[in-house]
DNA sequence: TCTGGGGTCCTAGGACCC
DNA sequence: TCTGGGGTCCTAGGACCC
């Protein structure tokens, strides 16, 4: 008998905004909307009574306002954030433990679930009973101890799981099969495929294919010429959903990087504005050393230094050096970024200028610690529940 | 509506080695 | 003197996600 894959995606409602409201309950109920104060922010997360005015994440702050102007814009704040994620990822990986779905790590049992982001996870349901019953516990669980409230998309694959959870939130509780799935979404533009941005469904649209089952009636080998191989592919097991990736419970940090848009376009022109050439100098030296700081709080060295640039025009554009050695020098980070910087500096202005570490050595060992332990550090914890601490602080958008 | 900051993954092309 | 093909490492750009 084939084994009945029962797959989980958990993604916590407005998650920023919700900690917000959490912290402060006068904010309950109104429109709350997340992000900077500047000219040039853009919001982060709106709570549902904003979303109502039609303010959405990754919106300028400036439009948001126009849309809701009695809008209550909060800063985000990191910090609540990551400890609020901890406590509710801590929760569902220990009930999971507890209830026996879990897959073995090196050092022991790790429970059966891979952190897709600050706020949402996806958790595989092995040698459980009944997988919903357990679900809809464990989401009661979170609401009353965090306060934090889940949607959940559940059927034999991530994808679908995914796409599920988003249908009836906030609070959703969907339940598919890849079936059930490809009737309720055939209709659906296929935007709503994690995977298939902008630039994606304007080509799929230009080859006629603006829907699901628009993509089911396609030729692979259509697909295939368009896409190249491996996306054609990819998008060939969209149209019938059968795309099926297995859960990562562990995954490794690939790169820390630090970057700023200005809230006005500074001439990076020495012969121009000599001081505001200088200020951009420092501010690599700067971003460059938080960079390393990172690296060195969590016992990661890295070989490739990399700036980024985007000017005014919104040319954008990397410089990258590989080093002989692994480092986690803060002082040779900086100096291979000002060396990069220092030559491939632009000579127009810029609104936005970053630094980034990457390459980092970790092979041996995975990044993870104890759930709701220490900090940081490759293995700093305190051997209580494992969990991947991986994506440490992706902000959301 | 003029577009953040943190990431990951993929592709193309060049250098270099065998 | 001209020319192979595969593999690896690296850079750069871009799409995409939260």
């Amino acid at each position: 008998m084939a084994v009945r894959r029962v797959i989980a995606h958990l993604d916590a409602d407005a998650f920023y905004a919700t900690c917000h409201e959490l912290r402060d309950p006068s904010l309950k109920g109104r429109p709350v909307v997340v992000g900077g104060s500047g000219p040039r922010s853009i919001v982060t997360t709106a709570s549902y009574p904003a979303r109502r005015f039609g303010v959405g994440s990754a919106m300028p702050m400036s439009r948001a306002l126009r849309l809701c102007p009695e809008a209550v814009v909060i800063a985000p704040d990191r910090e609540l954030y990551t400890s609020t994620s901890q406590r509710v990822w801590t929760l569902v990986a220990e009930a999971m433990l507890a209830a026996g779905a879990v897959c073995d790590g090196e050092e022991g049992p790790i429970a059966h679930l891979e952190q897709a982001g600050i706020d949402e996870a996806y958790a595989e349901l092995v040698r459980l009973e009944k997988p919903l019953a357990f679900l809809r516990g464990l989401i009661a669980d979170v609401r009353e101890q965090t306060g934090i409230q889940l949607s959940a998309g559940v059927s034999p694959s991530r994808l679908i799981s995914k796409i599920s959870s988003d249908l009836e939130k906030p609070a959703a509780f969907v339940v598919l099969s890849r079936e059930q799935a490809l009737e309720r979404l055939a209709g659906r533009p296929l935007s709503i495929v994690p995977g298939i941005g902008p630039k994606a469904a304007e080509t799929l649209a230009g080859l006629g294919f603006r829907t699901l089952s628009d993509l089911a009636r396609a030729e692979p080998a259509a697909l295939l010429e368009h896409f190249g191989e491996s996306r054609g592919t990819w998008l060939a097991q969209v149209a019938d959903l059968s795309v099926d990736v297995p859960l990562q419970p562990v995954r490794l940090r690939k790169s820390i990087s630090s970057e700023n848009t200005f809230e006005q376009d500074v001439d990076a022109d020495a012969a121009r504005d000599p001081e505001a050439a200088a200020r951009l100098r420092e501010q690599i030296e700067q971003m460059a050393l938080e960079v390393a700081q990172g690296a060195v709080r969590r016992g990661f060295r890295g070989r490739n230094v990399a700036i980024k640039v985007r000017t005014a025009a919104w040319r954008t554009y990397t410089r990258a050096t590989t080093l002989p050695q692994y480092t986690d020098e803060p002082a040779r980070v900086v100096a291979e970024a000002l060396r990069l910087w220092d030559e491939h500096r632009p000579d127009e202005p810029v609104r936005l200028i970053g630094v980034r570490l990457g390459s980092f050595e970790h092979v041996e060992r995975a990044e993870r610690g104890a759930a709701g332990g220490a900090q940081d550090g490759p293995d700093g914890g305190t051997g209580g529940v494992r969990q991947l601490r991986l994506v440490l602080d992706p902000a959301e958008g």
